[in-house]
RNA sequence: GGAGAGGUGGCCGAGUGGUUGAAGGCGCACGCUUGGAAAGCGUGUUUAGGGGAAACUCUAACGAGGGUUCGAAUCCCUCUCUCUCCGCCA
């Protein structure tokens, strides 16, 4: 959400950099729609001040007696008058909250201007694709030939885009969770928090997935509860409606939850394995910062995802979106992509951006040093995917008899050194 | 799910339908006082929106939403949240 004044006054400049995200702004019925709105307040609050003077006008004249009948009609006329003006004031003005609400945020000026994927620019990489001396199998071969991992069942059970790890494959799910809060938590400086993976309409608004994406999250029947796309929404709502003290900037939390998302619209994306499922794990970063520290704390926030691949020996890129990749709410994102032989490319496997205030204006989330209070900065990225880094652990280090080593950070985690095929699944 | 109690400013806590945006207290800020501090005294201390260069001014907000009324923190209805007891339950 934009703060309406900044948006009025610098409309022009902020729609050149809209423009950038392939965004026109209706101008014209922009400047129209402030317009109305503006007047149709200064008459209704007109005429209910002075409704307000007669009824004190009433009050005073009842208590000396005298009878006031007249202008106690006079009074309801002209409240029923204020009434009328206030819902066309109210019509008015839901309108250009919509209008408001459904512009995304306008991106950093270090954000390089483009339309698509290919526009991205790649900032840097780590490791080198991993050479096979025989062909590199998909995890979704892998996986169930190993005995861990069950698509068929699955989709028994529930239904397409679900999946059941088993054994190791669940055990390695698991390790991967423990080895990323233990990371982020312990050497990163993290809180680590455990939130509801069921939320209210409130808080998905307040971090930007409604009112415009509600077709992307499940929601419960008979209920304002949906069930998380991501633990950004939770852990950035624990601050909603709150100001906090300046000296406790910036606020790091990390978090482990499910994320379930409905996937509408991405039919035929990813049908082949875990890369894209209904239900999937995150760890997850959030930041609330000092506006003039955001920018810091995003590269610091990308670096600490990264540390957990360049810890588990993973090949990686990390790509800065251009204007016409980035998600709705941010201003800037890095994408840190990890090496798949198995598919023999680079996957998505983490998204860290800064919103500025773009949120914490939604969500009404400030700080206070001085006098005045101030919207914080919010900040959040994978740290990472769990799902996506348990594909790549199995398709970077699968060997030729289709075992898979454990890298060594993860072996404590995961008391063995190699996941051999076993009878876990018939 | 059943029964009861309650949601007022940063906090505590008043509030007979009518200059109550809200007494009083605490806290906080500034000033006076002091060698310095404490105490004391004085002033100030919500947010959002409209108008205005500014001083300032108007509107709205006492959990949320409706209603009654010339006028609602105060009366009525619905919802919601918190607490206590009972039931059920991981």
């Amino acid at each position: 959400m934009h703060d309406l004044g900044a948006f009025r006054t610098n409309l022009d400049a902020i729609a050149e950099r809209l423009a950038t995200r392939g965004l026109t702004l209706p101008l014209d019925e922009f400047r129209e729609l402030d317009k109305s709105r503006r007047s149709a307040i200064t008459e209704s609050e007109q005429l209910k001040a002075e409704q307000n003077n007669l009824s004190k006008e009433v009050g005073r004249l009842r208590r000396e007696g005298v009878n006031t009948d007249e202008l106690q009609q006079r009074s309801r006329q002209m409240g029923d008058r204020a009434a009328e003006l206030a819902k066309q004031v109210e019509t008015v003005d839901s309108r250009f909250r919509e209008m408001l609400a459904g512009i995304p945020n306008v991106p950093h000026e270090s954000v390089p201007t483009g339309k698509s994927a290919d526009d991205n620019v790649c900032v840097r990489t780590f490791g080198e694709p991993a050479k096979f001396d025989f062909e590199p199998q998909p995890h979704w071969d892998l996986g169930p030939a190993l005995g861990i991992l069950d698509f068929d069942r699955a989709a028994k059970i529930t239904g397409a885009r679900f999946a059941i790890y088993m054994g190791l494959g669940a055990k390695l799910e698991r390790a991967l969770i423990n080895f990323m809060l233990d990371t982020h938590s312990n050497l990163h400086g993290y809180t680590e928090v455990l939130p509801p993976f069921v939320v209210n309409s409130d808080s998905l608004y307040g971090t930007g997935q409604l009112p415009k994406f509600a077709e992307d999250l499940f929601k419960l029947e008979k209920t304002d509860y949906w069930l998380i796309p991501t633990a950004e929404v939770p852990v950035t709502n624990i601050y909603r409606d709150e100001t906090l003290d300046v000296e406790r900037l910036p606020v790091k939390f990390c978090a482990y939850t499910p994320c379930f998302r409905s996937e509408a619209g991405s039919y035929g994306r990813d049908v082949r394995g875990i890369i894209r499922q209904h239900q999937f794990q995150k760890v997850e970063l959030v930041k609330f910062t000092k506006p003039e520290e955001s920018y810091q704390e995003l590269d610091r926030l990308t670096d600490d995802a990264e540390d957990i691949l360049r810890r588990l020996g993973l090949p990686f890129r990390t790509m800065l979106l251009c204007t016409g990749d980035m998600g709705f709410s941010s201003a800037k994102t890095y994408d840190i992509e990890v090496w798949l032989p198995g598919q023999n490319n680079f996957k998505e496997i983490s998204s860290c951006s800064n919103f500025e205030s773009f949120q914490a204006r939604r969500a009404n989330i400030r700080f206070k040093g001085g006098k005045k209070s101030e919207l914080v900065h919010t900040l959040n990225g994978s740290g990472l995917a769990v799902g996506r880094t348990w594909v790549a652990i199995v398709e970077n280090y699968q060997q030729k008899d289709g075992s898979v080593l454990v890298p060594e950070a993860l072996r404590p985690y995961l008391n063995a050194e190699v996941i051999t095929a076993t009878a876990q699944l018939k």
